[in-house]
DNA sequence: TTATTATATGAATAGTTGTTCATATATAAG
DNA sequence: CTTATATATGAACAACTATTCATATAATAA
């Protein structure tokens, strides 16, 4: 059987070749849902100072805290949110706990993030 | 003049050294905003899903909105985000709007996004 | 033990954001 | 001209999010 008719919508202008071609390629809902949860998480000033900061040194929470110049809680908080999405890692030293990037791939896309902004200034 | 002493931050615990060297390398609060409003456009599933489709093919407005099966309004007002953003740009073409990717950065964030999303189900 | 320090977390709140509905604009066709 | 179609947009609303405050936990020091 198949696959044709764009049942649930009523437009008329529909380019039907290419949207079904376009259709077939597409990510599925589920990755598309990972992935915007991935840049959601990086969508934030602090959170994106924080990681600034941790790409440069593994830090302790009250370091960022100093750094960032804000509430401790808050900076918690943040981290937590960092941490369940993998992005950073931490581990206890004493009554601290030290921050550092979860891998690579996270610095990679804050680089590549800002060589972006860069060229948009142009 | 030297720069010392964390004035607004009441903690003990600081590290001075690693955190006034951090401190001069960090991201400007400004560039830190307009990284995190990068990812913040990014950071949204009808937003990843557009730009996946649009990697793919130019595409008129109800051709996206057929493909994502979702109200051409909901498509329009989202499309617009992603313009002021600088990530799509569009061209008229009779009664419709095609639009494109603006540049290859934006298709390399979403590219390396799904290598770590990739990695993390590992 | 108690006191202190570092970090984490629940609840409340204020601010932000995505979608829908209704409608406006623009282009093309008749 | 009028009608139909494609896209854009303002307003309203619901859902979500970041911060603050208060407090809990955990480790160290005394």
């Amino acid at each position: 059987m198949q696959e044709h008719g764009h049942d649930r919508c009523e437009e008329q202008c529909v380019h039907t070749d290419v949207v079904e071609s376009v259709r077939r390629e597409m990510l599925g809902s589920v990755s598309a849902d990972e992935l915007a949860q991935l840049f959601k998480v990086l969508g934030d000033n602090t959170r994106i100072r924080i990681l600034d900061a941790l790409y440069r040194s593994e830090l302790c929470v009250c370091d960022i805290t100093a750094l960032l110049g804000m509430n401790q809680s808050a900076v918690s908080h943040q981290l937590r949110v960092l941490r369940d999405a993998r992005i950073v890692k931490s581990r206890k030293q004493g009554k601290n706990v030290l921050y550092s990037l979860d891998d690579e791939h996270v610095s990679g896309l804050v680089r590549m993030g800002s060589e972006h902004v860069r060229e948009l200034k142009r």
